[in-house]
DNA sequence: GATGAATGAGGATTCATTCAT
DNA sequence: CATGAATGAATCCTCATTCAT
């Protein structure tokens, strides 16, 4: 499943180290120009070297977009299993993962933005790779839902309720000059984390549980 | 804020019909290989004309694109208008919005798709425009929450929920590979509908307003 | 057997026009600083066309390398076909073709050393068109050699015999360097003639035939 | 007229070494890949060594290739000098020369053939090295013609018949596609030898010459 | 109005060579 | 002596755009 790029240098070190200074150069150079606009002599440039020593350490220019798109899941997977326990049993869990992950949208806001403007320059199979990514971090939600809320929802309405917060956290980025005049990420935490409470809360209430979570927390 | 495209032509009917194929033509094309793998030749072929006719009504490139964008606009509002009623004051004219909406972006999957890979590829002041037609959408959404359920959400909340409507019509296309292997268009909108309802009918109920639209609808 | 090069040109006598200026060029080119050293713009350049222009009546640059080696066997077999009869049964009609070849390897010097040069640069299947024309032309020489003296050599000794007499043709270019400075073409023609006969002749004289063409002819 | 390679390495036996390497990894590289399309990184690494390495034993990379054309005009002059008698006043000598020349062909196939197809790649003053040693092995056969059949040739002819051999020797390296289907090395050696004799016994004749070799020798 | 040949700036990639370790 | 990371000039090729017919 670990797509790896090719590279002309044997110190794994280095190599790690350089592609560590492409990244941080080319997300900001993406975020300016983005990926299309952007020539192979201004990633070199913006990573700090030579246009010979860029191409040491990728194969072609894609392979610097997919350089980042595979650091930007990392960094999250790496966040977000810090923060997430997929065995607790509690609402709180939930919650608490919805606000990390808003929180972790907010802080790689150009990265979300470049994943979404440029995966489909993507050669196949690593737009492929990012899909089942995108499907990891879906499952994680769900199992965070599912164990927070036993038998509250359908399987498709967690799935539904998990494809939802996704987005939501990832709109925070791509739509932020609709939601960033009018809400402070607090505020937008806040309101969204709300608006899901009411909608479990009216489910558990619908279910007539009296002993349920959902129902007990609003 | 209306941007016109400068063509040489001078018959005005013509031109409306050679943009029509135009339209045609790229969408097909753009969703195949996206805008900028797209060449200009190709998408005269497309079209069905030469390169030189292609010329002959756009100026650049980019045209072509704001072409297809503004095109996907005229015609989401066209089909919104007719079914929306800003002045309704029944819950129903939500639902009834929200159901065209979603169905418009299931016809509309491949140019929904296009315009959110492709907008960054236009010139500052057509993405001026883009963003003003969403606007517009939005606005359109807030109006129809805020008349079905008057006094029910702030102004802030209205806006979220709108936010949130529009992209889950969106994301029917451009999440499509985690979506429509699991829902149908009809089930995907009834558990859309579902977990909004419930959103209305708790917040309803929490206001404990017992002549209210949403608590009685569920 | 025929390969054709691609080109984005419709008009037909323009691309033969156009290549007929590309082959003048490139030869010129060729000969000064090999296949290899040339750059595409300095090919273009050389044909009279900008490098644009170039690259709508080729696809690569080994393109080039073929049209001149596929206009090269072009030409001598348009020369020796007006020359030869290949069903003359006379000495007269071998010595006629030699000559004429050898002097067609005189006019075409440059030609044949780029030929003998830069093939290996084509690509695979571009070798293997050429080596099917030098079969061809291998065949024409058999025939005459075997018209002209028949029943003299086994087939073996007429294979070999025409690849001689082909590759002495080739080396007054290829060679040029240790043959024109102590031949004039005449001499070079008279003296591998009178070779060619004394092998020949007693070839002829073995067989004890008294009536043999070759024999008396000496 | 000899050319040296500089070196910035000192141990003399090393650099002989080394170089030998050099030159068996370069004639396998060449022969797969024609000498433009091979890297210095290639040449390194068919050689055994590193990038670095090869760059202590040469200057640049046409060095190589010269390198390699040098070590075969060595390789030949030594096998020719154990076998040929330039005094000897036998037509045997010649024959005997002429066998073991289409031997050391066979031998050095490959090796032959990278002389024909990259010479034009050597510098100037390399080309001219390589011609003079070509010189050399023409001025032996010459000698070993003229001793061999004393009085019988002019000295043109004397030339031609050396080029002829010279270049039938090579021929059955660059042209092995049209010889090596329909002869066995054995096979061609003997039918050039029958040829060539046939040469020359009939010029012994036409001299009148009942004591010459040749005629005798048929 | 329509066509398609011509243009050349621009961009991705390669590779011989150097030099610090 | 050996190594291999770094360099950037050089090169092939593409493609948006123009304009004469």
């Amino acid at each position: 499943m670990v797509k790896r790029i090719a590279s002309s240098i044997k110190d794994k070190k280095l190599i790690e180290r350089r592609r560590a200074e492409l990244h941080k150069g080319a997300v900001q150079l993406f975020k300016e120009k983005g990926f299309h606009r952007a020539t192979t002599r201004e990633i070199a440039k913006a990573a700090g070297f030579s246009i010979g020593t860029l191409y040491e350490y990728i194969r072609t220019k894609e392979d610097v977009l997919f350089l980042v798109c595979d650091a930007i899941y990392d960094e999250v997977k790496a966040r977000m299993e810090n923060v997430i326990d997929t065995t607790a049993t509690s609402e709180e869990a939930l919650y608490q993962a919805v606000e990390s992950y808003f929180q972790l949208m907010d802080d790689m806001q150009d990265e979300v933005l470049i994943l979404y403007q440029e995966v489909k320059a993507l050669p196949k199979d690593a737009q492929e790779y990012v899909l089942e990514k995108e499907r990891e971090m879906l499952g994680m939600f769900e199992e965070v839902i599912s164990n927070g809320f036993p038998n509250l929802l359908s399987p498709q309405e967690i799935n539904l309720v998990a494809n939802n917060l996704l987005i939501q956290g990832q709109m925070w980025s791509f739509r932020r000059w609709a939601l960033q005049k009018d809400f402070s990420l607090e505020e937008y935490t806040n309101v969204q984390f709300q608006l899901l409470k009411s909608q479990l809360a009216h489910q558990a209430q619908q279910k007539g549980g009296t002993n349920d979570a959902a129902a007990r927390s609003v």
